[in-house]
DNA sequence: ACCTGAACACCGTTCAAGT
DNA sequence: ACCTGAACACCGTTCAAGT
Protein backbone atom coordinates (compact mmCIF):
# COMPACT_ATOMS: atom_id res chain seq x y z
CA UNK A 1 0.00 0.00 0.00
CA UNK A 2 1.41 3.52 -0.62
CA UNK A 3 0.16 5.58 1.81
CA UNK A 4 0.47 4.82 5.42
CA UNK A 5 -3.36 4.52 7.09
CA UNK A 6 -4.21 3.81 10.81
CA UNK A 7 -7.46 2.76 11.79
CA UNK A 8 -7.56 4.95 14.41
CA UNK A 9 -7.17 7.96 11.90
CA UNK A 10 -9.98 10.43 11.99
CA UNK A 11 -12.33 9.61 9.24
CA UNK A 12 -11.65 11.94 6.06
CA UNK A 13 -14.70 13.56 4.63
CA UNK A 14 -17.00 11.57 2.74
CA UNK A 15 -18.21 14.41 0.65
CA UNK A 16 -17.20 17.93 -0.61
CA UNK A 17 -19.17 21.19 0.40
CA UNK A 18 -19.17 21.66 -3.34
CA UNK A 19 -21.37 18.52 -3.75
CA UNK A 20 -23.78 19.44 -1.61
CA UNK A 21 -24.32 22.91 -3.24
CA UNK A 22 -24.22 21.42 -6.67
CA UNK A 23 -26.75 18.41 -5.88
CA UNK A 24 -29.13 21.25 -4.22
CA UNK A 25 -28.62 23.84 -7.19
CA UNK A 26 -30.12 20.23 -9.30
CA UNK A 27 -32.78 19.59 -6.58
CA UNK A 28 -34.60 23.43 -6.37
CA UNK A 29 -35.05 23.11 -9.56
CA UNK A 30 -37.81 20.81 -8.84
CA UNK A 31 -39.32 23.10 -6.80
CA UNK A 32 -38.83 25.16 -3.74
CA UNK A 33 -40.26 22.53 -1.41
CA UNK A 34 -38.48 19.83 -3.18
CA UNK A 35 -35.00 21.10 -1.64
CA UNK A 36 -35.26 19.62 1.57
CA UNK A 37 -32.10 18.42 3.75
CA UNK A 38 -33.00 15.00 3.70
CA UNK A 39 -33.36 15.16 -0.25
CA UNK A 40 -29.79 16.78 -0.66
CA UNK A 41 -28.30 14.22 2.19
CA UNK A 42 -29.74 11.11 -0.07
CA UNK A 43 -28.32 13.07 -2.88
CA UNK A 44 -24.33 12.76 -1.98
CA UNK A 45 -25.12 9.47 0.10
CA UNK A 46 -25.03 10.34 3.48
CA UNK A 47 -27.88 11.25 6.28
CA UNK A 48 -29.08 14.84 6.77
CA UNK A 49 -27.42 16.06 9.88
CA UNK A 50 -24.02 15.39 8.21
CA UNK A 51 -24.45 17.87 6.42
CA UNK A 52 -24.53 20.41 9.01
CA UNK A 53 -20.60 19.59 9.19
CA UNK A 54 -20.63 21.63 5.65
CA UNK A 55 -23.30 24.51 5.79
CA UNK A 56 -24.79 26.24 8.79
CA UNK A 57 -28.63 25.53 7.83
CA UNK A 58 -30.81 25.75 5.39
CA UNK A 59 -30.75 29.37 4.85
CA UNK A 60 -27.10 29.16 3.83
CA UNK A 61 -27.08 26.29 1.85
CA UNK A 62 -29.78 28.91 -0.07
CA UNK A 63 -26.68 31.51 -0.03
CA UNK A 64 -24.68 28.87 -1.22
CA UNK A 65 -26.84 27.94 -4.51
CA UNK A 66 -27.11 31.78 -4.69
CA UNK A 67 -23.48 32.24 -4.69
CA UNK A 68 -22.76 29.30 -6.78
CA UNK A 69 -25.40 29.99 -9.68
CA UNK A 70 -23.36 33.66 -9.68
CA UNK A 71 -20.26 32.10 -10.35
CA UNK A 72 -21.71 29.52 -12.82
CA UNK A 73 -23.29 32.81 -14.77
CA UNK A 74 -19.72 34.61 -14.87
CA UNK A 75 -17.95 31.66 -16.30
CA UNK A 76 -20.29 31.58 -18.92
CA UNK A 77 -19.96 35.30 -19.66
CA UNK A 78 -15.89 35.28 -19.67
CA UNK A 79 -16.12 32.79 -22.40
CA UNK A 80 -17.84 34.80 -24.60
CA UNK A 81 -15.07 36.64 -27.22
CA UNK A 82 -16.65 38.38 -30.13
CA UNK A 83 -14.80 40.57 -32.54
CA UNK A 84 -16.63 43.38 -31.96
CA UNK A 85 -18.00 45.07 -28.82
CA UNK A 86 -21.86 45.38 -29.68
CA UNK A 87 -21.72 41.28 -31.03
CA UNK A 88 -20.04 41.13 -27.27
CA UNK A 89 -22.91 42.15 -26.21
CA UNK A 90 -25.77 41.16 -27.92
CA UNK A 91 -23.86 37.58 -26.77
CA UNK A 92 -23.65 38.66 -23.17
CA UNK A 93 -27.83 39.31 -23.58
CA UNK A 94 -28.34 35.62 -24.77
CA UNK A 95 -26.26 34.25 -22.46
CA UNK A 96 -27.99 35.09 -19.97
CA UNK A 97 -31.54 34.38 -21.60
CA UNK A 98 -30.45 30.85 -21.94
CA UNK A 99 -29.06 30.70 -18.52
CA UNK A 100 -32.59 32.14 -17.04
CA UNK A 101 -34.14 29.01 -19.16
CA UNK A 102 -31.61 26.38 -17.75
CA UNK A 103 -32.13 27.62 -14.00
CA UNK A 104 -35.67 29.27 -13.82
CA UNK A 105 -35.07 29.06 -10.01
CA UNK A 106 -31.49 29.32 -9.17
CA UNK A 107 -31.72 32.20 -11.51
CA UNK A 108 -34.59 33.94 -9.06
CA UNK A 109 -31.83 33.97 -6.39
CA UNK A 110 -29.68 36.23 -8.37
CA UNK A 111 -31.62 39.64 -7.15
CA UNK A 112 -32.87 38.40 -3.94
CA UNK A 113 -31.99 40.68 -1.11
CA UNK A 114 -28.69 40.20 -0.27
CA UNK A 115 -26.46 41.38 2.62
CA UNK A 116 -23.67 39.43 2.50
CA UNK A 117 -20.44 41.21 1.08
CA UNK A 118 -19.08 38.61 -0.22
CA UNK A 119 -22.45 37.47 -2.80
CA UNK A 120 -22.11 41.40 -3.62
CA UNK A 121 -18.67 41.02 -5.26
CA UNK A 122 -20.02 38.08 -6.95
CA UNK A 123 -22.24 39.73 -8.69
CA UNK A 124 -19.64 42.95 -9.11
CA UNK A 125 -17.76 40.46 -11.33
CA UNK A 126 -20.48 38.94 -13.06
CA UNK A 127 -20.97 42.59 -14.51
CA UNK A 128 -17.85 43.32 -15.13
CA UNK A 129 -17.89 42.41 -18.83
CA UNK A 130 -20.98 43.77 -19.43
CA UNK A 131 -19.51 47.06 -18.14
CA UNK A 132 -16.14 47.13 -19.81
CA UNK A 133 -17.63 46.49 -22.96
CA UNK A 134 -20.50 49.21 -22.59
CA UNK A 135 -17.92 51.72 -22.13
CA UNK A 136 -16.23 50.42 -25.61
CA UNK A 137 -19.55 51.16 -26.73
CA UNK A 138 -20.76 54.68 -24.95
CA UNK A 139 -17.58 55.79 -23.39
CA UNK A 140 -16.93 55.85 -19.49
CA UNK A 141 -19.23 58.33 -18.16
CA UNK A 142 -22.46 56.31 -19.14
CA UNK A 143 -20.83 52.82 -19.25
CA UNK A 144 -22.60 51.92 -15.50
CA UNK A 145 -25.92 53.40 -16.55
CA UNK A 146 -26.18 51.67 -19.62
CA UNK A 147 -24.31 48.15 -18.66
CA UNK A 148 -27.29 48.62 -15.73
CA UNK A 149 -30.23 49.21 -18.57
CA UNK A 150 -29.37 46.46 -20.66
CA UNK A 151 -28.88 43.85 -17.34
CA UNK A 152 -32.41 45.16 -15.64
CA UNK A 153 -34.17 44.57 -19.30
CA UNK A 154 -32.56 40.78 -19.95
CA UNK A 155 -33.21 39.44 -16.74
CA UNK A 156 -36.63 41.13 -16.46
CA UNK A 157 -37.40 39.49 -20.09
CA UNK A 158 -36.10 36.17 -18.79
CA UNK A 159 -37.76 35.89 -15.67
CA UNK A 160 -41.07 36.71 -17.91
CA UNK A 161 -40.62 34.32 -20.20
CA UNK A 162 -40.02 31.70 -17.50
CA UNK A 163 -43.09 32.82 -15.89
CA UNK A 164 -44.92 32.37 -19.18
CA UNK A 165 -46.34 36.03 -18.38
CA UNK A 166 -48.39 38.34 -21.11
CA UNK A 167 -48.92 35.39 -22.75
CA UNK A 168 -45.19 35.80 -24.75
CA UNK A 169 -45.34 32.20 -25.76
CA UNK A 170 -46.25 32.34 -29.06
CA UNK A 171 -43.27 34.52 -30.46
CA UNK A 172 -40.63 34.27 -27.75
CA UNK A 173 -37.55 34.53 -29.64
CA UNK A 174 -38.73 37.33 -31.71
CA UNK A 175 -39.76 39.40 -28.95
CA UNK A 176 -36.46 39.17 -27.24
CA UNK A 177 -34.17 40.33 -30.58
CA UNK A 178 -36.41 43.27 -30.70
CA UNK A 179 -36.34 44.24 -27.43
CA UNK A 180 -32.36 43.63 -27.64
CA UNK A 181 -31.88 45.63 -30.94
CA UNK A 182 -33.78 48.61 -29.38
CA UNK A 183 -31.55 48.62 -26.00
CA UNK A 184 -28.19 48.04 -27.90
CA UNK A 185 -29.45 50.46 -30.93
CA UNK A 186 -29.14 52.97 -27.86
CA UNK A 187 -25.70 51.95 -27.29
CA UNK A 188 -24.51 52.22 -30.93
CA UNK A 189 -26.16 55.45 -32.48
CA UNK A 190 -26.29 54.82 -36.73
CA UNK A 191 -23.40 56.35 -38.27
CA UNK B 1 -84.23 43.52 17.67
CA UNK B 2 -83.93 44.31 13.83
CA UNK B 3 -82.89 41.02 12.27
CA UNK B 4 -84.31 38.11 13.50
CA UNK B 5 -82.38 35.52 14.67
CA UNK B 6 -82.36 32.14 16.41
CA UNK B 7 -79.78 30.31 18.16
CA UNK B 8 -79.99 27.06 16.05
CA UNK B 9 -78.77 29.14 13.21
CA UNK B 10 -75.76 28.49 11.84
CA UNK B 11 -72.86 30.49 12.45
CA UNK B 12 -71.75 33.16 10.15
CA UNK B 13 -68.18 33.43 8.87
CA UNK B 14 -66.17 35.58 11.32
CA UNK B 15 -63.64 35.66 8.90
CA UNK B 16 -63.22 36.60 4.77
CA UNK B 17 -61.18 35.13 2.60
CA UNK B 18 -60.04 39.00 1.44
CA UNK B 19 -58.93 39.49 5.36
CA UNK B 20 -57.22 36.85 5.11
CA UNK B 21 -55.32 36.81 1.78
CA UNK B 22 -54.24 41.11 2.79
CA UNK B 23 -53.29 39.71 5.98
CA UNK B 24 -51.09 37.44 4.49
CA UNK B 25 -49.43 39.73 1.79
CA UNK B 26 -48.31 41.78 4.87
CA UNK B 27 -46.79 39.12 6.55
CA UNK B 28 -45.06 37.86 3.42
CA UNK B 29 -43.03 41.04 3.17
CA UNK B 30 -41.35 40.27 6.71
CA UNK B 31 -39.91 37.04 4.98
CA UNK B 32 -41.32 33.89 3.46
CA UNK B 33 -40.96 32.14 6.54
CA UNK B 34 -42.86 34.99 8.62
CA UNK B 35 -45.97 33.85 6.58
CA UNK B 36 -47.16 30.61 8.72
CA UNK B 37 -50.47 29.57 8.90
CA UNK B 38 -50.73 30.33 12.39
CA UNK B 39 -49.43 33.65 11.79
CA UNK B 40 -52.09 34.33 9.14
CA UNK B 41 -54.87 32.84 11.54
CA UNK B 42 -53.53 35.21 14.71
CA UNK B 43 -53.48 38.05 12.27
CA UNK B 44 -56.83 37.74 11.52
CA UNK B 45 -58.43 36.35 15.54
CA UNK B 46 -59.03 32.79 14.17
CA UNK B 47 -57.10 29.48 14.75
CA UNK B 48 -54.90 28.28 12.24
CA UNK B 49 -57.36 25.31 11.19
CA UNK B 50 -60.24 27.78 10.16
CA UNK B 51 -58.30 28.42 7.63
CA UNK B 52 -58.36 25.92 5.80
CA UNK B 53 -62.46 26.95 5.16
CA UNK B 54 -61.59 29.94 3.12
CA UNK B 55 -58.38 28.51 1.30
CA UNK B 56 -56.99 25.22 -0.05
CA UNK B 57 -53.81 25.06 1.37
CA UNK B 58 -50.87 27.48 1.74
CA UNK B 59 -49.63 27.24 -1.83
CA UNK B 60 -53.51 28.09 -2.62
CA UNK B 61 -52.66 31.51 0.01
CA UNK B 62 -49.32 32.25 -1.82
CA UNK B 63 -51.27 32.19 -5.26
CA UNK B 64 -53.89 33.74 -3.73
CA UNK B 65 -51.23 36.43 -2.87
CA UNK B 66 -49.74 36.84 -6.22
CA UNK B 67 -53.16 37.67 -7.49
CA UNK B 68 -54.05 40.07 -5.08
CA UNK B 69 -50.75 41.91 -5.59
CA UNK B 70 -51.22 42.26 -9.65
CA UNK B 71 -55.01 43.66 -8.65
CA UNK B 72 -53.21 46.08 -6.64
CA UNK B 73 -50.50 47.36 -8.73
CA UNK B 74 -53.32 47.15 -11.88
CA UNK B 75 -55.19 49.52 -9.54
CA UNK B 76 -52.70 51.89 -9.35
CA UNK B 77 -51.75 51.95 -13.01
CA UNK B 78 -55.98 52.68 -13.76
CA UNK B 79 -55.44 56.27 -11.71
CA UNK B 80 -52.55 57.31 -13.68
CA UNK B 81 -53.84 59.54 -16.01
CA UNK B 82 -51.44 62.43 -17.68
CA UNK B 83 -52.16 64.35 -20.67
CA UNK B 84 -49.42 62.81 -23.15
CA UNK B 85 -48.81 59.65 -24.03
CA UNK B 86 -45.00 59.56 -23.06
CA UNK B 87 -45.93 61.18 -19.85
CA UNK B 88 -48.14 58.47 -19.36
CA UNK B 89 -45.60 56.04 -19.67
CA UNK B 90 -43.00 57.76 -17.86
CA UNK B 91 -45.64 57.57 -15.00
CA UNK B 92 -46.67 53.75 -15.67
CA UNK B 93 -42.60 53.21 -14.94
CA UNK B 94 -42.29 55.18 -12.00
CA UNK B 95 -45.22 53.41 -10.39
CA UNK B 96 -44.31 50.29 -11.01
CA UNK B 97 -40.90 51.12 -9.35
CA UNK B 98 -42.35 52.52 -6.18
CA UNK B 99 -45.17 49.45 -5.84
CA UNK B 100 -42.27 47.28 -5.99
CA UNK B 101 -40.17 48.79 -3.66
CA UNK B 102 -43.83 48.94 -1.73
CA UNK B 103 -44.08 45.24 -1.50
CA UNK B 104 -40.98 43.67 -2.83
CA UNK B 105 -41.40 40.17 -1.91
CA UNK B 106 -44.77 40.14 -3.05
CA UNK B 107 -44.16 41.72 -6.22
CA UNK B 108 -41.57 38.75 -6.94
CA UNK B 109 -44.48 36.37 -7.06
CA UNK B 110 -45.40 38.41 -10.21
CA UNK B 111 -43.48 36.35 -12.82
CA UNK B 112 -43.30 33.53 -10.88
CA UNK B 113 -44.66 30.56 -12.92
CA UNK B 114 -48.17 30.59 -13.01
CA UNK B 115 -50.37 27.57 -14.70
CA UNK B 116 -53.52 28.82 -13.44
CA UNK B 117 -55.37 30.63 -16.35
CA UNK B 118 -57.01 33.28 -13.74
CA UNK B 119 -53.84 34.60 -13.25
CA UNK B 120 -52.38 35.03 -16.81
CA UNK B 121 -55.77 37.17 -17.34
CA UNK B 122 -54.79 39.13 -14.46
CA UNK B 123 -51.42 40.17 -15.48
CA UNK B 124 -52.65 40.36 -18.92
CA UNK B 125 -55.06 42.78 -17.53
CA UNK B 126 -52.26 44.73 -15.95
CA UNK B 127 -50.26 45.48 -18.88
CA UNK B 128 -53.55 46.59 -20.94
CA UNK B 129 -52.86 50.21 -20.10
CA UNK B 130 -49.38 50.03 -20.80
CA UNK B 131 -49.77 48.74 -24.19
CA UNK B 132 -52.29 51.09 -25.17
CA UNK B 133 -50.29 53.84 -24.54
CA UNK B 134 -47.37 52.08 -26.48
CA UNK B 135 -50.14 51.62 -29.78
CA UNK B 136 -50.50 55.49 -29.33
CA UNK B 137 -46.32 56.32 -29.58
CA UNK B 138 -44.97 53.88 -31.55
CA UNK B 139 -48.44 52.48 -33.60
CA UNK B 140 -50.11 48.88 -33.54
CA UNK B 141 -47.21 46.80 -35.36
CA UNK B 142 -44.71 46.96 -32.80
CA UNK B 143 -47.02 48.48 -29.68
CA UNK B 144 -46.76 44.98 -27.93
CA UNK B 145 -42.85 44.85 -28.37
CA UNK B 146 -42.78 47.83 -27.34
CA UNK B 147 -44.46 47.20 -23.78
CA UNK B 148 -42.81 44.34 -23.24
CA UNK B 149 -39.49 46.04 -22.88
CA UNK B 150 -40.31 48.66 -21.20
CA UNK B 151 -42.25 45.78 -18.75
CA UNK B 152 -38.88 43.68 -18.66
CA UNK B 153 -36.88 47.13 -17.82
CA UNK B 154 -38.79 48.38 -15.12
CA UNK B 155 -39.47 44.80 -13.49
CA UNK B 156 -35.64 43.86 -13.89
CA UNK B 157 -34.26 47.61 -12.59
CA UNK B 158 -36.85 47.66 -9.61
CA UNK B 159 -35.82 44.09 -8.31
CA UNK B 160 -31.96 45.19 -8.88
CA UNK B 161 -32.83 47.91 -6.50
CA UNK B 162 -34.59 46.01 -4.18
CA UNK B 163 -31.51 43.21 -4.23
CA UNK B 164 -29.24 46.16 -4.02
CA UNK B 165 -27.54 44.41 -6.77
CA UNK B 166 -24.30 45.47 -8.64
CA UNK B 167 -24.20 48.61 -5.49
CA UNK B 168 -26.57 50.59 -7.49
CA UNK B 169 -27.57 52.24 -3.81
CA UNK B 170 -25.59 55.63 -4.52
CA UNK B 171 -27.40 57.08 -6.77
CA UNK B 172 -30.38 54.75 -7.80
CA UNK B 173 -32.87 57.64 -8.54
CA UNK B 174 -31.14 58.92 -11.65
CA UNK B 175 -30.07 55.32 -12.59
CA UNK B 176 -33.75 55.05 -13.09
CA UNK B 177 -34.27 58.49 -14.75
CA UNK B 178 -31.55 57.49 -17.35
CA UNK B 179 -32.55 53.78 -17.79
CA UNK B 180 -36.38 55.56 -18.35
CA UNK B 181 -35.21 57.86 -20.65
CA UNK B 182 -33.20 55.27 -22.63
CA UNK B 183 -36.18 53.13 -23.08
CA UNK B 184 -38.64 55.74 -23.39
CA UNK B 185 -36.15 57.74 -26.07
CA UNK B 186 -36.93 54.48 -28.31
CA UNK B 187 -40.49 55.00 -28.51
CA UNK B 188 -40.41 58.54 -29.12
CA UNK B 189 -38.15 59.51 -32.10
CA UNK B 190 -36.79 63.10 -31.45
CA UNK B 191 -38.68 65.41 -34.25
C1' DA C 1 -71.99 25.93 9.01
C1' DC C 2 -68.09 27.71 11.04
C1' DC C 3 -64.73 27.08 14.76
C1' DT C 4 -61.54 24.46 17.71
C1' DG C 5 -58.27 21.12 20.28
C1' DA C 6 -56.05 17.11 19.50
C1' DA C 7 -53.56 14.37 16.61
C1' DC C 8 -50.40 13.13 12.77
C1' DA C 9 -46.91 13.66 9.15
C1' DC C 10 -42.97 15.90 7.76
C1' DC C 11 -38.92 18.75 7.94
C1' DG C 12 -35.01 21.35 10.23
C1' DT C 13 -31.80 20.89 13.72
C1' DT C 14 -29.23 19.16 17.86
C1' DC C 15 -26.57 15.88 20.26
C1' DA C 16 -24.71 11.95 22.43
C1' DA C 17 -22.75 7.82 20.89
C1' DG C 18 -20.52 5.20 17.34
C1' DT C 19 -16.27 4.34 14.17
C1' DA D 1 -13.07 14.07 12.90
C1' DC D 2 -16.84 12.71 10.39
C1' DC D 3 -21.10 10.04 10.51
C1' DT D 4 -25.49 8.42 12.50
C1' DG D 5 -30.02 7.28 15.12
C1' DA D 6 -32.80 9.22 18.28
C1' DA D 7 -34.99 13.04 19.91
C1' DC D 8 -37.19 17.65 19.83
C1' DA D 9 -39.39 21.83 18.01
C1' DC D 10 -42.19 23.67 14.65
C1' DC D 11 -45.36 23.91 10.86
C1' DG D 12 -49.05 22.18 7.60
C1' DT D 13 -53.08 19.68 7.55
C1' DT D 14 -57.01 16.61 8.98
C1' DC D 15 -60.88 15.49 11.69
C1' DA D 16 -64.09 14.53 15.20
C1' DA D 17 -66.48 17.16 18.47
C1' DG D 18 -68.24 21.53 19.97
C1' DT D 19 -71.61 25.69 19.28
Amino acid sequence: MSIAYSGAMPAPSRIHRDQVVAAARVLLERGDSALTMQAVAREVGVRAPSLYKHVRDRDDLVGLIRDATIVDLTEGMLEIDAPSASDRIIAYARHVRAFVARWPLGSQLLFQRADAHSTRDLLQRAAAPVVRTCAELVGHPHALDAARTLTAWVYGFSRMEQADAFNLGHDTDRAFEFGLKTIVGTMTPTR
